[in-house]
RNA sequence: GGCCCCGUGGUGUAGCGGUUUAACAUAUCGGCCUGUCAAGCCGAAGAUCGCCGGUUCGAAUCCGGUCGGGGUCGCCA
C-alpha cells in the first residue's frame, strides 16, 4: 500500500458529521459554476455528488487550475469539509449541508465534451447515441441506480438460496442444438468442421441431469440465448434465475418462490404493497376472469361469459358466434356511460386490432336509481333493437352493471374474444388510472393444459415445454384427448407480467417418450435429440421440479422501466446490433478457413461499417 | 416476413413547397463576475436538413427507394 491514497472518502458519504475533517476525494467533474472569484464544482463518484469550492484565499494555484476544469474531467482534490454558509444549503443533495474547501487538486484525465448531457435526468437523448457511448450513459445516476438495483436483486437471490442449501452450479454455454422451441444461436467447431455447438436457450436439460446426479438443490443465474425477434422486453441474450429441486411437489416450489420474491421485495422495495401469500388462480380462472394467463390483478373489470344467453338472442352477431363454436363475453366499465363516441370508437379499433370483428357496447344512463327502473330509453347501443326491456335488464344483472356503467362485449372465436377483451381491459386499466404503481400484485397461475393445438403446423405443442409432467394420476396418456390433460406447470405473474415459469418434470423414460410421440416426433428423432436425457432417466432419476425466472423482467418491474435495455449494462439494439462494439462483424478469411466455412456471396451484408 | 412512427448545428426540438442568409433552447469557445447549485450577464463559433433518385422554375418540406433507430404482429417449446 502506498502512503497516499487516491481517495480516502467518497462523495456520497459526506455529511454534517464530517465537518472539520480533511478529506481526499477522487471523481468526475459533474458541473462547474464559475463566479470568477469563487468556483463551485459538483464532484461525482459512484456513491453520489458533493459540492467542492475553490477559493483563491485558500489556494491560488488550485483556484487557477479549477478555471480549466470541464465536465467529466477526472480529478482528485483535498480539502476541509465545512458547513455551508447559512441559506446556501442544497436540500436536493444528500451532502447538501456541507461543502469541501479545496486546498489541493490533481487532474488525472481530461475529457472531450460529451456527446450528450451526463447529468440530464430526462431521457430524451437518442438511444442509439446513448448505446454507442454506453460508458457515458451509465454515468447517469438513473442508469447507474438500475445497475445497482440489479446487483442487489441478484445478491438477494444468491443469499436466499444459499441459506436454503442450494448449490450454484455453472453449466456450459457451448452445447447442442435441439431444434425445438426458439431458434438457436450456433457456434462453428474448428476441430469438427461442419459441426456446430448451440448456445443454450435455457439450462433446462442440464439442470435435470444435475438432479439425476443427486444434487437435489441447484440454482444458477444463467445466461440464455434465443435468436428470435426482440420486443421492448426481450433481448437475444438474457439472464434467468434457473432453479431445480429433487423430491418436491408443486407446493414445495411455489412456497419457496413465494418466500423468495416476497422477501426480495420487502427488503429492497419496502414501500411496495404486496399480497401474501400470493393468490393462486387456475389457468381456467385467469382466462375466464381476465382473458389472459398473465393477469394484472391490481384492478377489477372482471369478465363474464354469456354464451348461453347469447345463443338464444335475436342478435345474430351473438347467436351465430355461439353456433359457430365461439363465445360471447364482456365486462362492465363502472361509470363508463360518460365515454365519448370517439373513445368508444378507439376501443373498437383496439378490439379489431386483436382480431375481433367488432365491439358491442351498452351504455346505461345514470338518470335512474337502479337497473330495475330501466326501460329502453335509458340504454344506448347499436344493438339495442335486438333486445327487449326484460332481456336488457337480465343482461345487465348478469354483469352486475349499475346505472351510469358501460358494458363492453365481444363475440367470436374463444381465443380472439379473450385476447381482445384482455387488451381492452388493460387499456382501460391504464387510461382510468386503475393500475396502482405502489402495488406489486404477485399471483400464481396453475393447472395449465399440458398441450395446446398449433393451428399453423397442425399438431400438438407443449404449453410449457416437453419435460413438463402431466398432473394427477399418470395412467395411460393415450386414454385422454391431449387437450384435456392438465400439466404440473405453474407461472409466477406480477402486474400482468410473467415473472417466472416452471413445472414438475418427467423423470420416467416411458412417459417422456410418450409425450414426445404426442408432439409428433419420430422414435429415431427422439433418440438422436434427447437420447442423453432419456438414458439418464434409466439410472435412478429422482422426481424433481423447478422454475426459471427472467432477471431482466424482474429488474424492469422493480425499477419501473418498460425498456429492457435500461436494465442491461451493454444491451443490443432491436436489430441485434451493438453500436458500441459494432457487432456483429465479419471475421478474417483465415478464421473462416480454419472453420471450413464459406459465406454465400449473395447472403453477405454488403454494408461496410 | 408484415405493419406503424422517427431521422434538421454536439444534444433536444421548430420549420413541412418560395421573405429561411434554416429558427429556438441547451451544450461549446471567449470575456465579466466571491455564494452558486438548471448560476447570471455580454459576445462568438457551429447544421445544406440520414443517403440515393424523382416531381417542380424552386425541395429540409411532396413522391419512390434505401440505410439506421424505435414500436408492434408473426415468432419467442
Amino acid at each position: 500500500m502506498g502512503e497516499k491514497l487516491l481517495k480516502d472518502h467518497t462523495c456520497g458519504e459526506l455529511d454534517i458529521s464530517q465537518v472539520g475533517k480533511l478529506v481526499k476525494l477522487s471523481g468526475w467533474v459533474a458541473k462547474r459554476r464559475d463566479h470568477g472569484g469563487l468556483i463551485f464544482i459538483d464532484l461525482r463518484d459512484s456513491t453520489g455528488l458533493v459540492q467542492i469550492v475553490f477559493d483563491p484565499e485558500i489556494s491560488v494555484d488550485s483556484h487557477k487550475l479549477a478555471n480549466q476544469l470541464r465536465p467529466e474531467w477526472v480529478i482528485s482534490v483535498s480539502g476541509e469539509v465545512r458547513l455551508r454558509p447559512e441559506g446556501t444549503e442544497n436540500l436536493n443533495l444528500a451532502s447538501g449541508q456541507v461543502e469541501i474547501k479545496i486546498s489541493e487538486i490533481e487532474v488525472f484525465n481530461e475529457s472531450k465534451t460529451p456527446p450528450f448531457y451526463i447529468n440530464d435526468e430526462s431521457d430524451n437523448v437518442d438511444e442509439l447515441l446513448r448505446m454507442k457511448y454506453r460508458y457515458l450513459d451509465l454515468r447517469r445516476s438513473k442508469m447507474f441506480s438500475i445497475l445497482k438495483l440489479r446487483h442487489k436483486i441478484v445478491r438477494y437471490i444468491r443469499r436466499f438460496l444459499n441459506d436454503k442449501d442450494f448449490l450454484e452450479i455453472e453449466t456450459p454455454i457451448l452445447i447442442k442444438s435441439t431444434p425445438e422451441g426458439a431458434r438457436d444461436y450456433v457456434v462453428p467447431s474448428r476441430l469438427y468442421p461442419g459441426n456446430f455447438y448451440a448456445l443454450p436457450q435455457s439450462p433446462q436439460q442440464l439442470k435435470q441431469l444435475l438432479m439425476v446426479a443427486g444434487v437435489e438443490k441447484y440454482f444458477q443465474i444463467a445466461r440464455c440465448f434465443r435468436d428470435e425477434d426482440p420486443r421492448s422486453d426481450r433481448q437475444p441474450e438474457f439472464t434467468q434465475l434457473d432453479l431445480e429441486m429433487s423430491f418436491v411437489e408443486q407446493d414445495d416450489i411455489l412456497s419457496l418462490v413465494e418466500d423468495l420474491y416476497s422477501g426480495l421485495v420487502r427488503e429492497l422495495l419496502p414501500d411496495k404493497e404486496i399480497v401474501f401469500p400470493f393468490p393462486r388462480l387456475t389457468y381456467q380462472e385467469a382466462i375466464d376472469f381476465y382473458g389472459s394467463d398473465k393477469p394484472d390483478t391490481r384492478f377489477g373489470l372482471l369478465m363474464t361469459e354469456i354464451s348461453d344467453v347469447a345463443k338464444q338472442s335475436k342478435f345474430v352477431v351473438f347467436s351465430s358466434a355461439v353456433e359457430e363454436g365461439g363465445i360471447v363475453k364482456g365486462f362492465v366499465v363502472p361509470n363508463g356511460s360518460s365515454f365519448s363516441r370517439k373513445k368508444i370508437d378507439k376501443l373498437t379499433d383496439l378490439a379489431k386490432m386483436n382480431g375481433a370483428k367488432g365491439l358491442v357496447y351498452f351504455s346505461i344512463s345514470d338518470s335512474i336509481k337502479s337497473i330495475d327502473d330501466l326501460d329502453e330509453s335509458h340504454v344506448k347501443s347499436p344493438a339495442k333493437k335486438f333486445f327487449n326491456e326484460i332481456e336488457l335488464k337480465n343482461l345487465f344483472k348478469k354483469f352486475h352493471a349499475q346505472p351510469g356503467d358501460l358494458l363492453l362485449l365481444v363475440a367470436g372465436n374463444k381465443k380472439i374474444v379473450n385476447n381482445s377483451l384482455s387488451e381492452l381491459r388493460l387499456n382501460l386499466g391504464k387510461e382510468l388510472d386503475l393500475m396502482d404503481p405502489a402495488k406489486l400484485n404477485f399471483c400464481f397461475v396453475v393447472d395449465f393444459p399440458l398441450f395446446e393445438w398449433d393451428e399453423n403446423e397442425e399438431r400438438w405443442n407443449s404449453m410449457h415445454h416437453p419435460f413438463t409432467s402431466p398432473a394427477g394420476e399418470v395412467g395411460n396418456l393415450s386414454d385422454f384427448p391431449p387437450d384435456q390433460i392438465k400439466s404440473t406447470g405453474y407461472d409466477l405473474v406480477c402486474n400482468g407480467l410473467e415473472i417466472a415459469g416452471g413445472s414438475i418434470r418427467i423423470h420416467d423414460r416411458r412417459l417422456q417418450e410418450e409425450i414426445f410421440e404426442i408432439l409428433g416426433h419420430s422414435l429415431e428423432d427422439i433418440r438422436s435429440r434427447f437420447g442423453h436425457l432419456l438414458e439418464a432417466f434409466e439410472f435412478g432419476a429422482p422426481p424433481h421440479g423447478g422454475i426459471a425466472g427472467g432477471i431482466e423482467r424482474l429488474v424492469m418491474l422493480l425499477a419501473g422501466t418498460e425498456n429492457i435495455r435500461d436494465v442491461i449494462a451493454f444491451p443490443k439494439t432491436q436489430s441485434f446490433s451493438d453500436p458500441l462494439f459494432e457487432s456483429p462483424s465479419e471475421i478474417d478469411s483465415d478464421q473462416l478457413n480454419e472453420l471450413g466455412i464459406i459465406i454465400q456471396e449473395n447472403r453477405k451484408n454488403s454494408e461496410e461499417i
